[in-house]
DNA sequence: GTAATTGCAAAAATTTTGCAGCATT
DNA sequence: AATGCTGCAAAATTTTTGCAATTAC
């Protein structure tokens, strides 16, 4: 939702349906997960399409995308400044509260030569049903 | 490097090479160019077994696997406390100093269930390349 | 009307697995 | 000797792309 620069992007009904899916989701899923969601709404979607619109969305900052070490990348489609949390064992992701950005030593932007355009922290560790 | 627990696995030389040239390497390598580098010593090696052995290594932190939002994982053979800065254009992936660790509030270990083991920050910007 | 977008199918890219023989412990 | 490991080839998984038709602007 929001913020993000969708002004050159045609709303179509594919794309919308992604985009609130995506956003009425907590569960932080998979390209194919959503497909799967979209799809009964609209049946005849492809997969193809689900993946250009994520990849478009996540260009424009209007989703995101948490790559994960291992397996299919997810998305979220809350945008405000959270955390995440990553099962090891399952893989599985949930919402922390949004931890406090960290300070950027003035030298190392100039060290390294980047530009730096934000920041993420994520905390990995067991989830409750893994721990068993 | 280090203090890893490998005690469990065979050295066998092959684990050996992979592990030595990730090491030497600063370049945060994919699979597939870290299979290149270690086939110049060791012709008959084949990818799976690099691919094994990523994957056996980095499940015990012996190794480090960097994700990206698009195409291939990254392997960082440096263990040592340090944060990550990537490329939002190329993908490049370079070292910067070590971020403080974020203090972790109580109640979000107890609100999620979660037994939290460790946390990641990394830097997204563009690189001194793509800034042209 | 124009150009972005779509569905479909096919391909590409990345990663994993089965298996028989080999090597480390 | 036992069992983990390897190379090879094949498969599985995940993601991207070509193209003609469709649709938003």
């Amino acid at each position: 939702m929001g913020s993000a620069e969708l002004s050159d992007l045609r709303m179509t009904a594919q794309r919308r349906a992604i985009l609130d899916e995506l956003c009425k989701l907590t569960s932080h899923p998979t390209a194919d997960e959503l497909y799967a969601r979209v799809r009964r709404r609209m049946p005849r979607i492809s997969l193809a399409t689900v993946y250009r619109n994520l990849d478009l969305l996540a260009r424009r900052g209007a989703i995101l995308c948490l790559p994960d070490g291992a397996g299919p990348r997810r998305f979220d489609g809350d945008t405000r400044a959270h955390g995440h949390i990553r099962c090891v064992d399952c893989g599985r992701v949930d919402d922390v509260p949004s931890p406090p950005p960290v300070r950027i030593r003035k030298g190392f932007e100039k060290d390294t030569g980047y530009e730096v355009l934000g920041q993420r922290v994520e905390f990995v560790g067991r989830c409750p049903a893994c721990r068993e």
